[in-house]
DNA sequence: ATTAAATCAAACATAAATGAACATAAACAA
DNA sequence: TTGTTTATGTTCATTTATGTTTGATTTAAT
């Protein structure tokens, strides 16, 4: 049996039955449990399956239904998957600010790290980072633009220049060599730049649609950014990388 | 049955209208109740359910029955009728501050006047408000208190001094003729101080259980006050009257 | 207001599961 | 042939899920 086979057995497996221990499968397929490991590893970055301590369960039926307007995106798999790598790159103990953004939106999920003291400028973010007790949240205020949920505007930008901060994840909508990186609104770009003043370390957090698109207002030219955490190289990604940004693949 | 399979279960149980008991659910999935407490912990930090001693509810308020945790709060029908009767106080056009509180978190809800521009270190209201096209929202930012939800500390008192507004809608958990008006937390008074500095008109939004009470820290005087927005005037309400406060009852 | 019972959080203990590093062997390519 | 890749197995330090105990809180009853 190959690979392959195998894992489509497992997906089958767990769809209908709902649940399946890695030990049992290791013992139905006759493989070690690190083989089984390894495919639920792949099945669960492929949005197939969820894995827990211990074996699998179906992605259909757990706990977080995507709403109706996120189905509607169809980059959502990608853009929590860029999450939760962004999320796995905090450390402890590190200060960080994080955008707002539909990508960046997902990365409190996925924070695991311990005495983390978070910045954002993001509604949703400091809803959901307001419950968590086990990190210090800071909100920089501002204007609530109603499309994006972010705090921008003078008050954002005062809040945010009293921080400097290891480590910022940046969204945005649209990231070329030529143009730079560029978000449709005005303001939004300005605050973003304030971001990336008080910032050591620039992760971009962007699924691959966003290279090569322009939008209307520009943040900072591409040499500020150090790190590009996406789904996918881009195709002029040599050039990236003669301006010293490192890629963070999911 | 994984952990995850047992809290998906779980929040379907208490999402399903059922409350749910530690002790129950623990028999139930014959697991320690130490274990229940411990899945009970992180539904509630991902916001699927809200705790309450001895087990759990939704907290999805559209229920037409008053919740557990609803229940517990026995001002809760006045906290919302003050909220309204405050709401009702604001004019077209009018620049408002409205503290974060129990009392005043309703108050988003009951906001008919058009072009208000409201300022708030909130997160629930700057939540429920960032929804709302018909306003101008502005948040002050600062430190998420995970107790009350509110942003407090010098990047939201900095905030507050750019503001002049018309109307303040204030919270506190104590207020007495001698003893002033007051609160348990010595950073959140301090932030509630700069609202009061940039305000014309402070409306002090209480229910009755709080008036001759007491907490740690010092708001303000009495003095400050121009108008209290309450449910029963308190028995020294002529003093009140001396000081040039109005009383304005639901 | 006091007391008793229920519930809780925190600290500790433990066994199972895991991820990471390395090892092996078959398949493949030069 | 020889070197390289790929899938798999093995080992072990680390992490995770869970249970247990204990002292503190909360609630309910008197």
């Amino acid at each position: 049996m190959f690979a392959e086979e195998r894992k489509g057995k497992i997906v089958e497996i767990i769809k209908s039955g709902n649940s399946a221990k890695v030990s049992e499968l290791a013992k139905l397929f006759n493989v070690s449990e690190a083989t089984i490991r390894r495919d639920l590893m792949e099945l669960e970055q492929t949005g197939q399956i969820v894995r827990t301590h211990g074996g699998a369960v179906s992605s259909q039926n757990t706990n977080f239904e995507p709403s109706f307007i996120e189905k509607q995106d169809k980059y959502l798999k990608e853009k929590e998957e860029i999450a939760k790598k962004a999320a796995s790159l905090v450390s402890d103990n590190d200060t960080i600010t994080i955008d707002s953004g539909t990508t960046t939106q997902f990365i409190a999920k996925y924070l695991k790290a311990k005495g983390v003291t978070v910045v954002t400028n993001s509604v949703n973010l400091a809803d959901e980072l307001s419950r968590r007790d086990d990190m210090e949240v800071i909100v920089t205020g501002g204007v609530i633009r109603t499309k994006t949920k972010a705090m921008v505007g003078p008050v954002a930008e005062s809040a945010l220049k009293q921080f400097r901060v290891d480590k910022l994840f940046l969204g945005c909508n649209g990231v070329s060599i030529k143009m730079g990186v560029t978000t449709p609104n005005i303001v939004e770009a300005s605050t973003k730049r304030a971001m990336i003043e008080g910032a050591k370390e620039v992760y971009l957090v962007v699924d691959s649609s966003k290279f090569d698109e322009v939008s209307f207002s520009l943040i900072c030219p591409a040499s500020k950014i150090d790190y590009i955490v996406t789904d996918k190289l881009p195709n002029d990604y040599e050039k990236y990388k003669h301006l010293g940004i490192e890629f963070i693949l999911v």
